[in-house]
DNA sequence: GTAGCTGCAAACTCTTTGCAACTCT
DNA sequence: AGAGTTGCAAAGAGTTTGCAGCTAC
């Protein structure tokens, strides 16, 4: 059983073959994969899954914090496993999405939450961007 | 006529009754209206003016850059004009939007795009939190 | 055995669109 | 006059849900 279905078993959902599947196309996604995306991906491991079931699964993951459900202004939701911190640039000219962290935001939001008399539980920082022109 | 009929004028819309409401209610709007609120607020205004030219006007006005559609996580978008540029504090515990600005955070976020190559066009950022307790 | 899960199809929500009538300029 | 705009209703996209049968535990 991988970490991943563990943490499922552990918070009381029944692991089945369905729920595998996903788990295993999630882990190992190297992007962002919508609904549609994990549905298709599914598919190839096991015919018979359908989007019900995947759109039910994703919405326990998400409650779970197992995974992040993000929605790039796109129309529609985009997931991703809920590993190391980070944040997104989306290149507008291509739609690649790629990732980074920084220290110095991250000790920034907290201040500026901070002094507007929060506690942070929660943020999202996206950019959009165009590549520069080497010279 | 005011600014904001004008700058749509000079992008080559007609003034049309609807579309004076709709600026009217964007303009006097303290919050982030939903369309269903702008929707319902400009029905005061005209009783007979219907959702879908609130949904085509805000998409002209949208494209337009005369207004920000966001998206907080709610599955519906809210609109708001642009004047001032600001970020959002949403309050988990009453849903309330708290705007704030921070120059620092405006740095940042130019040198993170340009240390990863890119030219910043556009971004979001959105904290959500908790009150904190006064003790 | 049974609570929970699944696939299917229907329903729902938000948004967009085709069209004939109407209205700014 | 004519291009652009409107209201209406229908269609679209993405997502959720009721239900009968199935499955993990």
């Amino acid at each position: 059983m991988t970490e991943l279905e563990q943490r499922c078993v552990d918070a009381g959902l029944k692991m089945t073959g369905q729920r595998r599947v996903i788990l295993e196309v999630l882990g190992s996604a190297k992007d962002h994969p919508s609904v549609e995306d994990v549905y298709e991906r599914a598919k190839k491991l096991d015919k018979s899954i359908s989007i019900a079931t995947v759109y039910r699964t994703l919405g326990l993951l998400d409650e779970l914090d197992l995974v992040t459900r993000h929605e790039f202004q796109e129309g529609y939701s985009r997931y991703e496993l809920n590993q190391d911190h980070h944040h997104h640039l989306v290149d507008l000219e291509t739609g690649k999405v790629i990732e980074f962290q920084n220290e110095e935001l991250e000790l920034l939001k907290i201040k500026i939450a901070e002094e507007l008399g929060y506690e942070l539980v929660d943020h999202r920082l996206e950019l959009y961007g165009k590549k520069l022109k080497k010279k």
